[in-house]
DNA sequence: ATTATCTATAGATCTATAGATAATGC
DNA sequence: ATTATCTATAGATCTATAGATAATGC
């Protein structure tokens, strides 16, 4: 199987991939029948199990897929930065204007939860920790404190109507994930008003 | 329709409610159908539309049961505290500990996610801003903050194993929104170093 | 007589597969 | 000849309701 072939596999499982993402931002993935995906992706229905065993494979899938188009999205934004806070600073406030600078993006988050394999890496943290910026106990509370609090506005974010004020809620967040690792305030505000790169 | 009937009634709605909540300790409810409630309640098949118009509407309520009795839990434990910085350092360190202290409610709490309508009321976090206690600029980002972060720890304690772990990332959590919200570093130590009300 | 419960089932799904079809590989 | 796609369908659900049963109310 070379060439064409192939690539017209790729395709099928691609048109897959995004019709479950494009259903995961209005739709319960539980309520989702495999004919409606296939419907949605334009592809027999059978084509399905060819690709997938199930339906939350494809649905777990499509949620990698947008992490993955996440964390390069924060990579690219913090990858000249040398300043570990401001590197955290600049991913959660970029993830938490999603309501109005990618809502599809920020649906499928949403939807995602806890479970969200974000850009968030625990890895950071500690290296931030380790250099002595960020300053706190235990890695893996930090972690959830920030996964769970970006996630919570974002998720306010997707109720609000006002770019603005998603915008400002956003940097808020940011000021206070830094005071809670130990910036004082000054400090804190100051790499939250830096420009933000953009996305 | 008085008394033994009414009674009666009561009972057959409670038994579907306490099935709803033991399922949703173990199991997605999407995937729990009706007939496996009712079997679980022990109660006839037909008997489930007596009283509820669907699925989701029973387990909503079985959710909003177990907010209730963890509101009712946390204000017992606060109701004789003054200071606000302490009863919110309460609610989360009770909470936190759910894991191994009321492991049922905690692995409900964490499958309704965000959606939660836990005990940390936006109202308080008002009340401890305007009283001087706290200090944060948006009560929407701060109260996203406690319930994501809380989220958060609570299901990094469903898969630890050690109970003593999970008290101190409970309590290191605590600390860190007290910090985020403008305690110094000694202060808050203080306030969470605080003996714990039994729950 | 009234009311809730229970049993049984019709009708509407939905999944997974079998077999036919169409296109590429060699 | 091989491979993936498509169509059609069997079988297994699952929901919602109709009608029978059992218990209380008056």
């Amino acid at each position: 199987m070379t060439g064409r072939l192939e690539r017209r596999k790729a395709q099928t499982r691609a048109a897959l991939i995004d019709a479950a993402r494009t259903l995961l931002t209005s739709r319960d993935p539980a309520g989702v029948s495999i004919q409606e995906i296939t419907d949605a992706a334009d592809v027999g229905f059978g084509s399905f199990y060819n690709h997938f065993p199930s339906k939350q494979e494809l649905f777990d899938l499509a949620v990698a897929a947008v992490a993955d188009e996440h964390r390069a999205m924060i990579r690219a934004a913090t990858e000249g930065l040398t300043d570990p806070a401001e590197a955290l600073a600049v991913a959660v406030r970029l993830t938490a204007r999603f309501p109005h600078t990618h809502p599809a993006l920020a649906r499928i988050i949403d939807r995602a939860g806890l479970g969200y394999p974000g850009p968030w890496s625990i890895d950071d943290l500690r290296h931030a920790h380790a250099v002595g910026r960020l300053c706190f106990d235990d890695a893996e509370v930090a972690s959830a404190c920030v996964s769970g609090s970006l996630l919570g506005v974002l998720r306010n974010g997707l109720r609000a109507g006002d770019p603005s004020l998603v915008d400002q809620a956003a940097d808020r967040l940011a000021v206070s994930l830094l005071r809670m690792f130990g910036l004082v305030e000054g400090d804190a505000r100051k790499v939250v008003n830096r420009p933000l790169p953009a996305a």
